[in-house]
DNA sequence: CTCCAGGGATGAT
DNA sequence: ATCATCCATGGA
């Protein structure tokens, strides 16, 4: 078993593992279990030194990248924290998030798993995704050995495609299991060839996305942030959405959904994604900071108007955005 | 436009 | 212990 030690400053292993985008990590005594990729790893951080053990990978492995690199890589420590939070819009609440959430990293999830997790986590909440995420791995993932522990990788798309239902329904997807399937086979065909979509522009990757069955605008939202580095990407899920209504547009009840993406990608900016997930993480864990009731938080609201903005007269052309 | 699907965790009573 | 609520997509 190979231990990488790695410097982490500015980094909080906790808060990025619990932040809502990955499910798959297990709190275990001082660490998290789990994998990165197809490598199954332990990892815990002190202080400033993330330090990660690693199981056997079977070979021949689709990792090529040297241990240090790939952690690197995947908790994105090399992301430039100071001056994305720097970047966000100066506001009461932003500012109380962003102190929350010190060291929170939007990570670099592959592809696949990402995608095929967010089209399971439809409808259903955190604890539930992370149930679907493991029984998904243990039935059809490949079982690797760490220290004296087990995890499974997550199975890949060829695997999925050809899962029976019954296999899928037992893994309580419910009526996700079919739009799992089909996109499975659409990735594992070459159909839809995953990684080739990094060259798209956001507008054309979210397109993509959005046709895949199961993918919506907030999925799709999703893995274009936590796969795709696009970090401006902007999911509103429920809990965004009440901040959104309640913080920041307390005055314009009526605004529709296509309405508040709109807001949120000119307010927020150039890493919004980052911001959302900084106002998500603060909104759950600290929520009784935040009132519900929306007369309470009239007076921090950002005026919409004030940014030179006027509802867009061309929004009613999509329907998936 | 509305209604519905499937289901375990979570919180209120 | 029972009950209501949470949740996003797509099809009727």
């Amino acid at each position: 078993m190979k231990l990488v030690e790695i410097s982490s400053p500015d980094f909080d292993l906790e808060k990025t593992l619990n932040s809502g985008q990955v499910f798959h990590w297990e709190k275990i005594d001082n660490g998290f279990l789990g994998a990165i990729g197809d490598v199954p790893a332990c990892v815990q951080q002190e202080d400033h030194i993330l330090k990660v053990h690693f199981g056997e990978t079977r070979k021949p492995t689709r990792e090529t990248r040297p241990l240090p690199r790939l952690v690197t890589h995947y908790f994105a420590l090399d992301h430039p924290l100071a001056e994305i939070c720097a970047s966000f819009p100066d506001d009461a609440l932003m500012n109380a998030a962003r102190d929350f959430c010190r060291g929170l990293r939007i990570i670099r999830q592959p592809k696949w798993e990402c995608l095929a997790t967010f089209i399971c986590s439809s409808m259903k909440q955190v604890a539930h995704i992370r149930q679907i995420s493991a029984a998904l791995r243990t039935r059809f993932g490949e079982r690797r050995e760490i220290g004296n522990h087990v995890v499974y990788t997550f199975p890949h798309a060829q695997h999925i495609a050809h899962a029976s239902k019954t296999g899928l329904r037992e893994c309580k997807l419910g009526y996700r299991a079919k739009n799992l399937c089909a996109t499975a086979q659409l990735v594992s065909s070459g159909e839809c060839n995953l990684e080739a979509w990094s060259a798209l522009s956001d507008a054309e990757l979210r397109e993509r996305l959005c046709a895949l069955p199961g993918v919506g605008a907030k999925i799709a939202n999703c893995v274009m942030l936590f796969a795709y580095e696009r970090l401006r990407a902007f999911p509103i899920d429920v809990w965004i959405e009440r901040v959104l209504r309640q913080h920041y547009l307390p005055r314009r009840k009526k605004m529709t959904a296509q309405q508040l993406w709109e807001f949120s990608e000119s307010y927020f900016g150039e890493h919004g994604g980052y911001a959302q997930q900084y106002l998500f993480h603060h909104a759950r864990v600290a929520k009784s900071l935040i009132s519900r009731d929306s007369s309470e938080s009239a007076k921090d609201a950002v005026s919409y108007r004030s940014l030179g903005h006027r509802p867009s007269k061309s929004s009613s052309r999509v329907s998936k955005r």
